[in-house]
Order: structure tokens, then C-alpha cells, then sequence
DNA sequence: TTACTTTGAGTTTTT
DNA sequence: CTCAAAGTAA
């Protein structure tokens, strides 16, 4: 029984009466164990599994609390839980209720967006601000649904200063974004959230209890989610000091005024922190103690024996400091997986991760977004993606540009012959294409006015009888489209044959595996890899085509490796949305950004580039409120370690000539005594 | 409308 | 340095 392992104040916690909880449980105090063991105990107390909701940061989180509880428990009971992040829970609920939404990469929709934006004109305003860019529209429009309830109208000039004038014409984009989603069923993270809220406040959810991990962490939009689904009883557990999600809406407020919401409230605090040693602790404790405090921290240091200080290193140059950190992790006794380099920006990533690989030091680092930002990982899914929903005219799109001479415009119109041929469905327009001079009208009346009626001018079908494709496929009607040439036909008739035999498919890995080795996806590649090779002088340079090659072709193998564990392409295809962010790549040393070390634990931790600008975020922090921000960052950084922590910073970057200062936590941490340098960092706050 | 060239802007963090 | 936008030729 997953209870027997608490300590008394876990198992208070945990044993809890039905109702509002709140469990203040600061780093490294056991909130897993208590989480599990909370479960453990709703189980005993005859609750289903399938009445239990755990919300989580991310699903790997989810997963790891659902497997302890198997290990308690069976299997089968574990998983019939309902657990994962707020948006996979959100996403399984709607397919449940049979809702027709399709999940699209985020970049996807702000594509669409953007061409929305595009169409609107601004300078007929006489506004003396600028207006947003597209891009930047979108991620303030997606910042506000998750930060608030207010109108958006209401909540942007406050934000944003001299963009009133321009309200109109964004409230029109945005809605002009929404019907154009809601036509074509496309969804993005925050419409997940959106819709569902709609639906709990509609139908009653079966839950008894509601259990959210990283409670700090919620933001406005999630939290309005909870209160729609008003479940009996809730169990919220965080900690206010590793609040660091203010960037995507989450609001400190929310844990804050739990227990004015919730008059009823319990609060349990959890104080005994299993994870680190006492000097790592007392320095985290010295630098959050410069944040105002919410809740009295009062934690107790269990582990007793061996203490070794924390250590600060200083270099003088940038490489200097990534070398011999490299060099220290490869003398390190610690086993590699144990051990994290933990850094602000991503960019830090690049450089000790090219110092470790030269001293032959594996390492492990997140890498889902680069690894789904990669064209040829967008055109295999784009492929998938249009044989699970045959409606998506963006993935269609997206894979006909490769072909010569067909661009977007070109591929939006065959899309829609193909579907006007099909009577609505791509797919039957390409298989059984009802018979139709041309379905192509729109353009007959308003483009080379209608030459293509004749058999042998442009747009009629025999112009292509010589390619030697076979009778059936020359008689397409698709072949009509006046603006393709022969390598475009050739592109479709692959295609063709590519859909052909997906069709007969239903494994996700055999139909990953069908894409690669298709001649459509050689094409493709083909192509990425020759652009990648091209010199300055236009030469394509033949050993860096390999090489692309060979990346490309790695980033295949671990496709069908990620494939193989779905059985239904469509749920491949959204985990792969809604999980592809969790996903890492390699083994040995982690590298971690501080968000991505949330919730994880290491023998030997590394905070490197802690220089003012970089850590805190000068730019950032110099905003009100976000210096807190960038503490808090420090503090979930070093509270990751549990026996060795090394704090480092390089005073310059000779590839950039820049000259830097230390961190400002560096002094109050006490690591660097305070001077002049210390207060005037200060000002800048 | 596509395909290619040049210019220019930007580099926080995530589901 | 990378990548998107803007410009330009066909």
C-alpha cells in the first residue's frame, strides 16, 4: 500500500477528507509519493479508477505517477485512471464525446493565421503606434485566452499601449481565425482547453476527485476548466516559490487565494525535504527569502552525513567555462544520467553539448521541437496526417509545393478538384473520380479563357499521353488543372500510388514506414537535401548531400520507432502533437532548460551561464514582477540537486565581444560578496 | 503564380 | 548564423 511509505504529515495529507485541498509542497518534500498515495487511498476507499482525474505538467509525469500506482495496485486498475496534462485530458474527452476536432501543430495555425492577417490593410488608420505583426498578434491573442477571462478588447491596449485604434481590425482577424478553425474542425492547445470547458459546463463529469500536480503553475484558462467542471472534491498540489509559467498566463494568484475561493479550504503543508543535502538547501532558501512570502517556508533538511558545499565556478571566457565543465562531468564518479547541465536559454545548450560530444560524453537533451520543426518530419507526418483526415487542406497543400511547378495556390486548387471529383471526399476524388469535364471552373472563366477545352492545348488531358503512365491515371480529370507540367504530373501519379497503398494500412508503423520509402517522400527529400548541400555559388556540394542524408534519414529510423507504439494512425499523429514537445533524444548527461527541469532530480547538477542579461533575463526581468519570476527560476534550478551542485558563469563571450556580470542570485546566494557591482545590478530591476 | 535572390530581423521559457 | 519576408524575373 503506497500509504505505508509516508511520513505523518504526507499521510495527513493524503488521507484527506473529500473536499478543497491544498497541498503546499515545496521542492523535493515527496509531492509524488503523496500524489500516488492519495490515489492509493481513494482506491481503498472504494472510489473506480475511472472516477479519478490526475492533471499533470506533462504526460510523462502523468505516466510515471500511473505506473507507480500499478506498481501498488494491478495494471489494469492504474490505467483505467483518467491522467495526463490538461490538453491530453482535454483532447481524449472530446474524441470520447465523438467532437469533430483535429488537432493541429501550433505553427500550423498561426500559419493560417497569418494569411487571415495578411488580408487586412492598416495604414489607412491614423494611429501613430505600429501595428502588431502578424506573428506577434497571434501569440498575444493566444497569451490573453490563457491569462484571462476579460474581453479581448478590453484586456489588449492595457497590455499594449497605442494599439487601440487597431482593435477593430484584430477583433475582426481573430474572428474571421475562429470560424475558419471551426469550418475546417482544426483545434490548437487552447481551443482543447476552450471546448472543454464548454462541455463540463453542459454535462456533469464522472469525477470524485480531481488531482492537479504543479497547481502554481495554472493559469486563468485551466483554471476556469476546474471550475467548470466543479468536481466534489479537489486536490491541488504545489508550491508557490517554482511558479515559472507567468509567460503562458499561469497566475500565482491562483494557489494564492485558494483558500479565499474555497472557504471550506484545508491546507497541508509538506516541510521535510528528502532530496537534498543541507547546504544546497540553505543557499536555495537564502535567494527565494528576497521574494515576498505567500506561505511561511519552513523546511527541514532530512538527510543528514556528507555534505559538500555548492561551488561556484568562474571562467573568463564562455567556451572556457563549457570545456571544463565537460571536462569535470567526464571525471565525475556520478553515473551520466544522474548528473544535468541546467541553463536558462536554449542556447546554452549548443555550446556544452558540443564540448561534451568532443570528449565523447553522451548526452541526452530534449530535443521534440527542433526534431518536429524539421521539414522532413512535417512532410511524413503532413503525409499521415492526410490519410487520417483526408479534409486537411494544409497538409495537402504543404506536400504538393514540393512538386516543380506547383505552388500554394496551384495545390489549394487541386485540393479542391479533388474533393469536388471525390463529391466532398479527397480520397474517392482520387480513386473513383466522378466523371466531370472539369473541375475546374472557378478558373475556366477568369484564366486563359477556357483554351483547355481543346484535346490538345493547354490543360487537356493527352498533353501528357506520352509520360507512359498507364490509361486510367492519364484519364484523371485532375490532370485538367491548366498550370501543371510534367513533373507535376508525375508528382500527383506517386502520389496517387502512395495513397493507394496506405489505404490498405491501419499500423502506424507500417504506414511511417510506407511514407519513407515512398517515391513521393524520396522526392521530397531529395529535395531538402540538395538545398541544405548548396553552396553560396549555387554548387551543390556532394558529401554535405550525404551527410543531410543521413540526418534525414536518422530522424526516419526513430519516426518509426515513436510509430510503434499506437496502434490507430490518429492516435499516433496527436501524440505526437501533444507529446512531441516531451520527447528526448540520446542517453547519458541531461541538458535541460530550468522549465524542462521541473519536477526531475540529479546527483550532480551543473547551473551554467549564470551572468546578469542571460540569468536573470535582463530583458525580461526588468518588467514589474518578473524579477520574482527569474528568482524563482534559480530556485527550482538548484533545488534540483540532491548531493553536488556547481553554479558557474564566464565574465566574457570572445565570439560575440560581450563582457558580462555575475548573476545577481550569485550574491544572494552569498557565492560573491556584495560590491558595487551587486547594487548596481540591483537598479536595474 | 512560381521560383529564385536579396535583404532584414531576431535569440525565453511550453502544452 | 538562421530563417522569414520582400522583391523580381519568367
Amino acid at each position: 500500500m503506497p500509504l505505508s511509505r509516508l511520513n505523518p504529515e504526507q499521510l495527513q495529507a493524503a488521507k484527506a477528507p473529500f473536499g478543497h485541498n491544498l497541498i503546499i509542497a515545496s521542492a523535493g518534500t515527496g509531492k509524488t509519493s503523496t500524489i500516488v498515495g492519495r490515489i492509493g487511498y481513494l482506491l481503498s476507499q472504494g472510489v473506480n479508477p475511472e472516477e479519478i482525474l490526475l492533471l499533470t505538467f506533462t504526460n510523462k509525469a502523468a505516466a510515471e505517477m500511473v505506473e507507480r500506482v500499478a506498481g501498488y495496485f494491478s495494471r489494469d486498475v492504474a490505467k483505467r485512471i483518467e491522467a495526463g496534462t490538461f490538453h491530453a485530458v482535454s483532447y481524449r474527452w472530446l474524441k470520447k464525446l465523438k467532437r469533430p476536432i483535429i488537432l493541429k501543430q501550433p505553427g500550423e495555425l498561426k500559419t493560417l493565421f497569418r494569411s487571415i492577417y495578411e488580408k487586412r490593410q492598416f495604414h489607412h488608420i491614423g494611429a501613430e503606434a505600429q501595428p502588431l505583426s502578424a506573428n506577434f498578434l497571434h501569440d498575444v491573442y493566444s497569451l490573453y485566452q490563457n491569462a484571462t477571462l476579460e474581453d479581448f478588447s478590453e484586456w489588449l491596449p492595457k497590455r499594449h499601449e497605442g494599439q487601440e485604434p487597431f482593435i477593430d481590425i484584430y477583433l475582426d482577424i481573430v474572428r474571421e481565425f475562429e470560424e475558419t478553425k471551426k469550418e475546417f474542425g482544426f483545434v490548437n492547445f487552447n481551443d482543447l482547453l476552450i471546448l472543454m470547458r464548454d462541455e463540463a459546463k453542459r454535462t456533469k463529469l464522472p469525477f470524485k476527485e480531481v488531482l492537479i500536480d504543479e497547481y502554481q503553475d495554472t493559469n486563468e484558462l485551466q483554471g476556469s476548466l476546474i471550475d467548470a467542471m466543479d468536481p466534489p472534491s479537489l486536490f491541488c498540489v504545489g508550491d508557490y516559490d517554482q511558479s515559472i509559467y507567468a509567460f503562458n498566463g499561469a497566475n500565482i494568484h491562483i494557489i494564492g487565494s485558494f483558500t479565499k475561493k474555497f472557504l471550506d479550504a484545508r491546507v497541508f503543508t509538506l516541510t521535510k525535504n528528502y532530496r537534498s543535502t543541507a547546504p544546497i538547501l540553505s543557499l536555495a532558501n537564502r535567494v527565494i527569502e528576497y521574494n515576498e512570502r505567500i506561505y511561511p517556508k519552513q523546511l527541514e533538511v532530512v538527510r543528514q552525513g556528507s555534505r559538500q558545499m555548492p561551488k561556484l565556478l568562474i571562467f573568463d571566457n564562455l567556451l572556457q567555462q563549457y570545456e571544463t565543465i565537460a571536462q569535470m562531468i567526464r571525471r565525475s564518479t556520478t553515473p551520466h544520467p544522474q548528473i544535468a547541465v541546467i541553463f536558462r536559454n536554449n542556447a546554452s545548450a549548443d555550446g556544452i553539448e558540443a564540448m561534451l560530444r568532443e570528449q565523447n560524453i553522451p548526452c541526452k537533451r530534449k530535443g521534440g521541437r527542433s526534431f518536429f520543426d524539421a521539414k522532413e518530419v512535417k512532410a511524413a507526418l503532413d503525409i499521415a496526417t492526410l490519410m487520417a483526415n483526408p479534409k486537411d487542406m494544409m497538409a495537402f497543400i504543404h506536400i504538393f509545393e514540393y512538386a516543380k511547378g506547383i505552388g500554394s495556390a496551384t495545390a489549394k486548387e487541386l485540393f479542391e478538384g479533388l474533393v469536388a471529383l471525390g463529391e466532398g471526399s479527397m480520397l474517392q476524388g482520387i480513386f473513383r473520380p466522378k466523371a466531370m469535364t472539369n473541375p475546374f471552373k472557378a478558373r475556366t472563366t477568369n484564366y486563359q479563357l477556357g483554351l483547355f477545352d481543346h484535346p490538345t492545348q493547354i490543360g487537356s488531358v493527352s498533353r501528357f499521353a506520352h509520360l507512359g503512365f498507364d490509361e486510367q491515371f492519364i484519364a484523371h480529370p485532375i490532370l485538367k488543372h491548366p498550370a501543371l507540367n510534367s513533373d507535376g504530373v508525375r508528382f500527383i501519379h506517386d502520389f496517387f500510388k502512395l495513397a493507394a497503398s496506405l489505404k490498405q494500412k491501419k499500423q502506424p508503423q507500417a504506414i511511417v514506414r510506407s511514407i519513407l520509402s515512398s517515391t513521393t517522400y524520396g522526392y521530397i527529400i531529395e529535395q531538402l537535401a540538395i538545398k541544405r548541400a548548396t553552396l553560396k555559388n549555387g554548387e551543390v556540394d556532394e558529401l554535405k548531400k550525404e551527410e543531410a542524408m543521413e540526418r534525414i534519414k536518422r530522424k526516419g529510423v526513430l519516426l518509426i520507432q515513436l510509430a510503434s507504439a499506437y496502434n490507430t494512425l490518429e492516435k499516433f499523429i496527436n501524440a505526437m502533437v501533444l507529446g512531441g514537445g516531451e520527447l528526448s533524444e540520446g542517453e547519458g548527461v541531461n541538458l535541460l532548460t530550468v522549465h524542462a527541469s521541473k519536477g526531475l532530480e540529479f546527483d550532480e547538477v551543473y547551473v551554467i551561464d549564470l551572468m546578469d542579461g542571460r540569468f536573470p533575463n535582463r530583458k525580461l526581468a526588468s518588467q514589474a514582477g518578473l524579477i520574482e519570476e527569474e528568482r524563482r527560476l534559480f530556485y527550482v534550478a538548484v533545488t534540483r540537486a540532491k548531493n553536488l551542485l556547481y553554479l558557474s558563469y564566464a565574465k566574457y563571450d570572445s565570439f560575440k565581444d560581450i563582457t558580462f556580470f555575475p548573476s545577481q542570485f550569485l550574491y544572494e546566494a552569498a557565492l560573491l560578496k556584495k560590491d558595487q557591482t551587486y547594487e548596481k545590478l540591483k537598479t536595474l530591476c
